[in-house]
Parts: structure tokens; sequence; C-alpha cells
DNA sequence: TAAAATTAAATCGTATACGATTTAATAGTA
DNA sequence: TACTATTAAATCGTATACGATTTAATTTTA
């Protein structure tokens, strides 16, 4: 066995950096890609898709710490801290320091937040009549995604 | 045939709403999880993801204008422009308006652009070796994702 | 050909992302 | 119990994203 890296392996490299044999680059654009399309439905909400996935997490589970949010979400601090300040400030929700352990930040829907689900019942159903692809290829996109995510 | 939105309507779409059941939630975590995969490695070519994939796109082709090279990325002149006045500024291209057409700027490696490519031939290796998943799911996932985009 | 429409970059404002550091509070331990 | 370590948010700096507008050049058209 010859240990020189030869020049079918300096092929395979270069053949590598084509953006079109990139996972990368096809998941980060196809993903902006669907942001996209959610900009304009939310903005009748009032909310930026960050916004929109906070909330979502937050119909599902109210009255959570930023630690517990950012790990669902996964988002850190120097992130969610502006970004709930803003949903606090349009309304939605309340920032309370934990009286029990003053490090945590608990955060809590306010009436005008939870009312705002009804608004975003729809929401799924007009992204998904957008994107033209077959239920099952659906499917098994969110399966290779979540390899991903819980790798 | 009831035309009315029943009980099991609002179920669906309850359900929809569940981070859990939403297909752009995870296609947004996993490429920001690989994105940050690139980081500490593409960090030792002072580069950032984003200014790496426009590296990638000019190694295929160059002199291409700052339009083509938005059309290949997914991105608009409001992020190129900025960015390339930064890779212009550590050396690596050179922007030029074109003569013919004083609209267009035209982006050119200078030899440092050329040479960093080589640097970058054991990039992709390096990321596939940190992403634990069979090559049949790789492929079967970039075919999806390119449904998307190509939508 | 002169005015109108189109096009390409650049610019601007807003909103993320995220690593690194700071601040404050709590937990662990010698 | 003091001292240290850990933890959670907040803060800071840098770098995107992207819609909207502006500027300048070119094309189209009346």
């Amino acid at each position: 066995m010859d240990n020189k890296i030869c020049e079918s392996d300096f092929n395979r490299n270069e053949k590598a950096l084509l953006l079109e044999n990139q996972l990368c680059f096809p998941l980060y654009s196809a993903s902006r890609k669907i942001i996209r399309l959610y900009t304009p439905i939310l903005d009748k909400l009032n909310l930026t898709y960050t916004q929109y996935i906070t909330m979502l997490a937050l119909w599902e589970k109210d009255g959570i710490g930023v630690k517990d949010l950012g790990s669902r979400l996964y988002l850190d601090s120097g992130t969610l801290t502006p970004l709930l300040k803003k949903l606090e400030s349009q309304g939605l929700l309340n920032r309370i320091r934990d009286v029990s352990d003053e490090r945590n930040v608990n955060v809590f829907l306010t009436d005008k937040g939870m009312k705002l689900k009804q608004q975003a019942l729809n929401v799924p159903a007009m992204i998904s009549s957008c994107i033209d692809m077959q239920i099952n290829d659906a499917i098994e996109l969110q399966r290779l995604l979540k390899i991903i995510l819980n790798d």
C-alpha cells in the first residue's frame, strides 16, 4: 500500500469543492429559501421567522426559562435575549426573573401572546401549499434532518 | 359535504404548529448546526462560511459579475457587496467595474485567492468526518434539498 | 433622439447568529 | 463558613441576510 496522496485523491478533493457536490450549501440555501416563503405570511402576524418559532415553542410549553427555550430552538442567550425583549415590547410575553433562583428568567405568554396562536393556525398549510414536494419526500427529508440534529 | 371547518381540522392545524412537525425548523437548525462545524475549520483559512462558499463559486468560475455570483449563491448585492469588499481587503480578489457596461462589477481572484484553494482541498473530508450519516442518506438528502431549491 | 423603463451595485435599516466576555447568583467544597 | 466553581442572562463585537431605496448606466420606446 502506497501512503502517498495520489492523483485520484487530488481529483476527488477537487470535486468535493464543487458547489454542486456540497451538502451544507443546499441545506443552507433551502433553509433560507423557505424562510423567505414565511416572511410575507408572518408579516401579517407581525413576526419574523425566529420570533415565530419562539412563539411555537411557547405555545407548546409556557413559563419556560431562557436556557430551556434555547435548547429547544438551538439558540443561545445572545440571540434570545434581544428577541424576547422585542416580543415583550410587543406585549406578547413577559420576562420574569425566577424568585427561587435569580439567575433564571422565565418567559410567560400574555393573553395577547396566547391569542396570537389562533391567527397562526393556518400558517403551516399556507407554507405547505407553496412547496411543491410529495408528502413522502417531506417525511423523508424530516427524517434525514433529524439525523443531523440528533448527531 | 359540509363546508364548515370541523374539529378534526382544528386538531390537524394544532398539530401542524408543533415544532416536532415542522419542516422548516429542522432545516434551519440543521443548516446552522453544520455551519457551526465549519467555523473552527474555516478559521484556519481566515474565512467565514459565507466567504467560503463565495470562494468555492469563484474557484469554479472566475471573473464573474456580482449578479451572477448572487444567482449561484442565492444572495443579493446587499449581502455580497460588503462581503466581497472584505475579501478584497484580505487580498483574495479584486472587484473591477466592467468597461463595456459600467453597471457591472466583475470579481477576479488574486494569486493569493487562487492559492487558498490548495488549503481548502481537505475541508470537505474534515466536515464529512464530523457528520455521522450514511452515504446513501446524504445523497438522498441532497436530492430532496434540490427539489426545494429548483422549485 | 429624448424621455421612460430597466438593470446592477451600493446603501440603509432591521433582525438575527454566535463566540467571547461580563455580571450576578447559586452550588460545591476544603 | 469562606473560597472556588458553576451556571444563567446579558452584553459586546463581528458578520451575515434581506427588503427597500438610491444611484448610475444602459435599453427601450414613443
